[in-house]
DNA sequence: ATGCTTAGATAGTGCCACTATCCAATGGAG
DNA sequence: CTCCATTGGATAGTGGCACTATCTAAGCAT
């Protein structure tokens, strides 16, 4: 198949194909003649991941090359390559450590996590870029005035543990360690939008169920 | 209060919060001289609520207008009132319906939402932001070949639900429709970043559980 | 009275994800 | 065998967005 059908095929425009190549996103295709190359179903599939990253997960366009270096870094073991994955994707501002707040916040996740028996999930390269990102939002809320002690997001965070049961659950069931961070990877990124307007949803009907007319 | 100090306050430069007056994201100061305004703790608030939904939320600035138009506008009761400002709220790219797996998504979510007993959250004013970033995110998980059946979503939507009860009771905590309304917007945007990164840091434990060396 | 601050207007910046244009080299149609 | 559409590759341009900088006239503070 060439850039032309590759195009049609994924619905995504022969001039931004070009961009993916040229930012390394997808590899090269096998070369013909010095003027054409040749595409294959794993470049249509792998366009695909790349735009659902790109388009549903809003992973910038450098996050994603690095997300699927990751993916595809074998020198890593299983845990680490899922680790890598997920430390490259996108999380937001780093805590701001002038403000008080920050300090609260941290207490209360720090907090959390040993109620939980969850590491922190960093101890060898710095605090994982969830945590940082945790420790941001919370610091917002506190500002606020809004309710996030550790007795407050508990509940949340088994809640959390349940959803990461079946993500695991799921990850397991593909064969190769490369399926398997590929997996990860994709339930990690395009389940954020599932889980987040199942949220929405069910917010909408407990809403109904309490203030609604009707 | 003037300019200066509510950029000191707040760690957002003078420049910044010009721009928001501007947009109208903040309400004008009150006018002292021609030249000089005053601003409360009020402002301080809004200031730092905008700056949250920005920043942590990564609303548009556009739409944190509508959102905070929404909460504010006292002609709607309050469960409508809720849903205006979720449904300002951004939501990404609609389905494509040129892509069958569009339909093959759209049936699951409607099996879905029918075997849990929700309404599409939108008879009215057509399918809501949420049912339609849901029916996206299917469809690009379908594309990939993931599962995304009803089967396999039921479970993360039940957990989903259970969040929506512990939300609307912290909802429930506040007295005047206002601040019940600001507090479901916070909910739902800022507790969004808290939410992933601690399904985040719950996946890397079980990932550490099941894969990890040590 | 004089230097700092402010409101308000306008223009510029930096980043990002494309998108458009050119060129030389094919390659397939007639 | 000729000729036009397509390709890879290089480079430059576009549009959106969230600021950010500059300027001016008018106070206020000392």
């Amino acid at each position: 198949m060439r850039l032309a059908e590759l195009s049609e095929r994924s619905g995504v425009a022969t001039a931004t194909i070009k961009y993916y190549l040229r930012e390394g996103l997808l590899p090269p295709g096998r070369r013909v003649t010095a003027t054409q190359s040749e595409y294959g179903e794993e470049h249509l599939r792998r366009l695909r991941f790349v735009r659902a990253l790109i388009q549903v997960g809003k992973v910038p366009v450098a996050t994603a090359r690095e997300v699927l270096a990751a993916v595809e870094d074998d020198s890593l073991n299983q845990h680490m390559r899922l680790g890598a994955a997920t430390f490259a994707l996108p999380h937001g501002p780093d805590p701001d450590e002038d403000d008080p707040a920050t300090g609260t916040a941290r207490r209360e996740v720090d907090g959390l996590m040993a109620e939980l028996g969850w590491s922190h999930g960093g101890e060898k390269y710095g605090p994982s870029p969830a945590y940082r990102m945790l420790v941001t939002a919370v610091a917002a809320l506190t500002r606020l005035g809004y309710p996030s002690s550790a007795r407050h997001l508990a509940p949340y965070a088994r809640l959390a543990a349940q959803q990461a049961v079946h993500d695991l659950d799921l990850v397991e069931t593909y064969d190769t360690p490369l399926e398997q961070a590929a997996a990860a990877v994709t339930l990690t990124v395009l389940y954020e939008p599932v889980l987040l307007s199942l949220r929405r949803l069910a917010e909408a009907e407990e809403s109904r169920r309490r203030f609604g007319v009707e």
